[in-house]
DNA sequence: CATGAATGAGAGTTCATTCAT
DNA sequence: GATGAATGAACTCTCATTCAT
């Protein structure tokens, strides 16, 4: 059964992206899948040929949390641009001190050890869009009269690579969440109204 | 011997940084190191106990380059703020943009694979020390009028983390020089006192 | 139904023994064969135990092909000795020369694997009945004056031990076709009666 | 020292032989090795990166045995052609039909799984020189009227493909002795001087 | 001190064979 | 009968680490 079978696909992965959370990347052998699995050796090589491919499908599919809902909520919920963009990076906060709970250890390790291209690079892809949605919302907010900026693109990507600093620093030497705090309300201060 | 002891381990922490400057952390095994020091498999263990201990070596000796040279020859020579500024922040994208020849690759894959509080942690002291720097200089160019600046610690702890962003996306997905040099500016123009 | 189990059977032995003939015997697998078959892993296993047991069947299940025909309508064609030997010789030829499109080589990796009794053994049988072929050839063609021969049986072995030779050397070295025409004139200059 | 690992090669080079001998070569793994010359996995890879490897050291080393002696002091002892030649067809009746003792077996299966050009062959190569002993041989007798052979290269080849042949069919189907004698009398008969 | 041969644990991978459905 | 997912043994190869010399 086909059926059956993308059941245990999609239970291979769900498992595997726990280990890849635990242990990072390249630490990561078939065998440590396999008995997080709970399946045999060979029974993991009928459905992937390897920790890459299996790294990269965890990344494609996407966990099955709804963190994301509470920010597009916010987002059709009418909420101010400030608002979203505190939420926002709020997430971002959230996620880069996190630091067993999710991939970002496994996917730079991933990353180092493959080069991808930049045109297929989920990462890249991600970076982008998020820096998309941040202009847009720097726009809006200009607009609304709750920004002040003369670059928006220029702000957002600044954001963008200051949150990545922080995410790369959390993950190596370790960040405390004061210093995050600060270098976000560093970030939003720049784009933030001055009262007269 | 200690003399002769002293320079063995001198030799082959320099021979070291070349395997790791090409290989990176984590793809680095003994035997490379043997190999590329000339020495015997069980000498090497005569001086350090594996790649970690050898790696942490590294990262402290000091390359012998005279890289640092250019930038403090320039802080000596009186230069203007924003040109030492930016002779730091061209420095940097050298640095960044230039995937082989140092150890970028290997200490992050190294600090991902052994994280370590941040008061040893040497790239937090190197990271740390690099912000004061820049805030001295933002410091001196707002008193010369080079520079407008109301939170100059603020402004160069996001420089040094968009920097740390550019870092990793650079040695990860690429980064072109031109999106460098864009954020360079774009930092630059942040503090750059406006012409009237 | 012993019909369609009959049928099934057949079709595998058909297919086995092209993937025999491209593969040679140890290469195979019983996954090969599953492909080749587009039939079940465990089906397989309802009709045969293993490589071996199919193989033994590929060759006492002879091919289909009209290779032999034109042998034996030269014999009832009343072709001269000679005549038919020469034929005979090419087609050994024609056979020994092409390496991937019989299962010569798949043969002797079989019996490399699995020595057999000569009594049961296939090529034994073929060997056998081919030098009763050439004797009878060559003693028709004694009294018909076109051969010249005190020992047929003899020649007709040393025929065939020749061939085989070259068959191996075909198989291993390589041989070209200038060399087995060579010796396939040797082989019959032996026995043509020589013109006074 | 060079000189105890020369003798470790040596020394595995012999055991190899031995399992080769026993076991063919397709059927040999690393780990039959490593356990015929009582080391340990990794020691074996010191020396030899495979099976492959080492059986091709195993047959460019020449047995210690002293057969060819046996035949070479014939040779020197101004033995009659006819004698020397018949001794050189027992040598190989001898090794034909010994079926456990020799690397026949192993060389047929290493250059079915290995094809490589003739030239660089040496399985061609010593069949090449094995006829071009004989035919010398055959040469020689001929001069001292004890052959009559009007293709004395024409016969070398011959008998070294009838020889190839019997040696195959023994090592596959079996051969009795009385079939090889059978054989070999009847090359003998082939140029020897007929009695008026 | 220094050597480098030797060890053995462990990773990746393949495949014949079984068995619940 | 037929399926194909699952198993687990076996093989190749690598490397950190040790130890006799």
């Amino acid at each position: 059964m086909s059926d059956k079978s993308a059941k245990k696909k999609a239970l291979i992965i769900k498992k595997a992206r726990e280990v890849f959370a635990e242990k990072g990347y390249l630490n990561v052998t078939m065998k440590d899948i396999v008995e997080a699995c709970e399946i045999s050796r060979g029974g993991l090589y009928l459905y992937f040929s390897g920790t890459e491919e299996i790294f990269l499908e965890v990344l494609n599919e996407p966990a099955d949390s709804d963190e994301d809902n509470v920010f597009e909520r916010a987002v059709k919920e009418n909420a101010t641009s400030s608002d979203i963009l505190a939420l926002f990076l709020q997430e971002q906060k959230r996620e880069l001190l996190g630091r067993n709970n999710n991939l970002q250890r496994a996917t730079y390790e991933f990353f180092f050890a493959n080069p991808m291209p930049a045109k297929e690079n989920p990462v890249k892809k991600q970076f982008d869009s998020a820096v998309a949605v941040i202009e847009k919302l720097i726009i809006d907010g200009v607009e609304n009269g709750e920004f002040e900026c003369e670059d928006p693109k220029g702000a957002a990507r600044n954001m963008m690579y200051a949150l990545e600093g922080l995410r790369i620093m959390s993950q190596t030497v370790g960040v405390s969440e004061k210093s995050v705090n600060r270098e976000i309300l560093y970030l939003l201060k720049g784009i933030l109204k001055e009262e007269v």
